[in-house]
RNA sequence: GUCCCCAUCGUCUAGUGGCCCAGGACGCCGGCCUCUCACGCCGGAAACAGGGGUUCGACUCCCCUUGGGGACGCCA
C-alpha cells in the first residue's frame, strides 16, 4: 500500500507553528516511505474562509520547504458529493432527519450540563416516523450512530483509544441548509483521496472515534491514525496570539532559516536518541511515527536560536551574503553600493560566528555599511577618551605606511605597534575598535580593518584622533 | 460537569524491568582560550509529581491521587 498523507488546515490565518509542525510530519512521514502529501484547505466555513488566508498557509509551506503533490484540494468544492453521501446514509437507514432548533439544542446542553450528564444531543428523532415531521422546517441529517458497544481506535501515536458509545450523540453530517459537517466531510474526503495515515494534532483525538463511526457505517476501511501533541507556549498555557509570533512568517521575520525551524520542530515531539542537528534529508531517512512522545511540548525560543546559530555558520556562504545584503537593505532603506557589497563576502566569515539570527548578523555587519561620522555607542564613546587619541594618531602613520593592506602586514603592524608603545594589544585595539566601528564589540581588529580597507579604515581613525 | 489523553533536570528529550545513586541538548553558573564579542574547549548546579501494589529487582508494568491538556457546535 503506498503511503499518502495530508495536510488539512483551515484557512482562517496564516501558518500557525502548530500546523506547521503538523505539515512537517505528514510530509516526513509520506517522503520517507516513498509516498507524498497532499494538501486540502478545509474551507467548508464560508464565512471564516479567505483566499489571503490560502495564499499565506501556501506561502508558509514553501518557505519552510515543504512540498505537497498537485493542486491544493478545496473542500467546500466537494460538497456536492459529501451531500450524496449523507443521502445514501440515510437512504440505508443508517442515518435520519432531525428537527431540533438551535434554541431546543441548547436547552438540551444546559439541562445536561446542570444534571451532570455530558454534553449531548439526545436522540429524539431517531426513531420518529416520517409523518411527524413540522411542515415548514428543515431537517439536519444526523448519523445513527451505535448505542451499545464501544468505539475503538488504534493510534499510531497514543495507542488504543476506547470509547463507550453510550459516550457519544447522534452527529449532524448535512445541515439544514444542505452543507456538510466538517465530520462527515473530512471522513468523505479522506476516503476519496486514499490516505493512508491521518496525522494531526490530538485534539482531533475525540474526533477520530466520531469519525471512525461513519466509517463503520459506510463500510469503509479506515485510514492509520496518528494523533500527535499539542505544542504550549512558554508558559505551558495553549499557544494563543497572546504568545506573540505564532505564524511561520513571524519566525522569518525575526530572521531564523527555515531549516533551524524545521530541526526544531522535528525535535519537538520527536527524538531519534541524542540526536540533536538533523538536517532534511537525515531526518526523512530515520523519521517514523514510533519515535513520536505523547506528551504536549513547550515552545522555547532560546533553543530555536541556538539551532539557527548553527544552521547560519554552516550554510553557503554565498547564499548567506546575499540574505545579509537583503536584510541590510531592508533595515537602511536604501540600495548597498558596491564597495560596500565586496565588503560582505570579505566579512561573513567572521560575522557569522557571531549571529544567532539573521536579523542579529545584519546588525553586527551595521559597520560595514555606516557612513562617516560614526555613530558612537555608549560603550565605544568611553573607548576613545584619555589618551586614546594620540594613541589613535600614532595608529593612523602606522597603518598609513602598510604596503600591501592584507591580514598579515595589519597583524603586524598593529602588533609593532602596540609594542613599541609599551601597550598590551588590548589597550590600543579597543579604542581602533571604538572609532572603526562605534562598539566596543566586533570581529577580530586586524579582520576589521582588511574589511574595511585602507581608505575607510584610516579616515574612521582621523575621526577620533588627536 | 462528562469523556479522552498526558506526566524524567527551568525547557526539549534518552531511557521499553537489572547497563541508571538516570544520559544528551538548550539555557544558567565557573574556568580556559583571548585585542572585545562570539566560536571552541573543560567543569558545575539541575529531574524520574505523590501514594499504593506486582516483582528477587522498578524511571520503566498495574491501580489510585494530584497536576496539565484536549474534546463535548447545524466551527474546523
Amino acid at each position: 500500500m503506498s503511503v499518502i498523507t495530508r495536510f488539512a488546515p483551515s484557512p482562517t490565518g496564516f501558518l500557525h507553528i502548530g500546523g506547521a509542525r503538523t505539515a512537517l510530519f505528514n510530509w516526513l512521514f509520506a517522503q520517507h516511505h516513498g509516498g507524498h502529501m497532499l494538501l486540502r484547505i478545509e474551507d467548508t466555513d464560508r464565512a471564516r474562509s479567505t483566499d489571503a488566508a490560502v495564499a499565506a498557509i501556501q506561502d508558509g509551506l514553501h518557505w519552510l520547504g515543504l512540498d505537497w503533490q498537485g493542486e491544493p484540494i478545496s473542500q467546500f468544492a466537494r460538497a456536492g458529493r459529501h451531500a450524496e453521501i449523507a443521502r445514501q446514509l440515510l437512504a440505508d437507514g443508517k442515518a435520519y432527519h432531525c428537527y431540533c432548533t438551535p434554541s431546543e439544542l441548547a436547552e438540551m446542553r444546559e439541562t445536561a450540563k446542570a444534571e451532570g450528564r455530558s454534553l449531548r444531543y439526545d436522540g429524539r428523532w431517531r426513531d420518529r416516523a416520517p409523518d411527524e415531521a413540522p411542515k415548514d422546517a428543515a431537517p439536519v441529517i444526523r448519523l445513527k450512530a451505535p448505542q451499545s458497544g464501544a468505539t475503538v481506535i488504534n493510534d499510531l501515536v497514543q495507542g488504543e483509544v476506547t470509547v463507550q458509545n453510550t459516550e457519544m450523540d447522534d452527529m449532524v453530517l448535512l445541515r439544514a441548509d444542505g452543507t456538510p459537517t466538517y465530520m462527515l466531510a473530512v471522513v468523505v474526503d479522506d476516503h476519496d483521496m486514499a490516505i493512508s495515515h491521518i496525522i494531526r494534532g490530538d485534539d482531533h483525538l475525540t474526533n477520530a472515534i466520531r469519525q471512525r463511526q461513519i466509517y463503520d457505517l459506510m463500510g469503509w476501511t479506515a485510514p492509520h491514525f496518528a494523533h500527535i501533541p499539542l505544542i504550549h507556549g512558554a508558559d505551558g498555557a495553549k499557544l494563543s496570539k497572546r504568545h506573540g509570533a505564532l505564524g511561520v512568517e513571524a519566525y522569518r521575520d525575526m530572521g531564523i532559516l527555515p531549516a533551524a525551524l524545521r530541526n526544531y520542530l522535528l525535535r519537538l515531539g520527536w527524538s531519534h536518541g541524542d540526536d540533536e542537528i538533523i538536517e532534511s534529508e537525515q531526518a526523512i531517512a530515520w523519521f517514523d511515527l514510533d519515535g513520536v512522545g505523547k506528551s504536549a511540548a513547550r515552545f522555547d525560543i532560546p533553543r530555536l536560536e541556538n539551532l539557527n546559530s548553527h544552521y547560519i555558520r554552516s550554510m553557503d556562504e554565498g547564499e548567506l551574503c546575499r540574505l545579509l545584503g537583503a536584510q541590510l537593505q531592508h533595515s537602511l532603506d536604501r540600495d548597498l553600493s558596491p564597495v560596500e557589497l565586496d565588503r560582505l563576502p570579505l566579512a561573513i566569515g567572521a560575522l557569522k560566528e557571531r549571529a544567532k539570527t539573521l536579523i542579529d548578523l545584519a546588525d553586527k555587519a551595521q559597520f560595514l555599511v555606516a557612513g562617516r561620522p560614526l555613530a558612537m555607542e555608549e560603550k565605544a564613546a568611553g573607548l576613545l577618551t584619555g589618551d586614546a587619541p594620540a594613541l589613535l594618531a600614532s595608529a593612523h602613520v602606522c597603518l598609513q605606511s602598510v604596503a600591501e593592506w592584507n591580514l598579515d602586514a595589519l597583524t603586524a603592524a598593529v602588533r609593532d605597534l602596540a609594542e613599541t608603545e609599551g601597550l598590551k594589544l588590548g589597550k590600543l585595539a579597543q579604542p581602533l575598535r571604538a572609532a572603526l566601528t562605534g562598539r566596543n564589540a566586533s570581529p577580530g581588529i586586524f579582520e576589521v580593518l582588511f574589511f574595511l580597507g585602507r581608505q575607510e579604515s584610516l579616515d574612521r581613525i582621523s575621526d577620533h584622533m588627536a
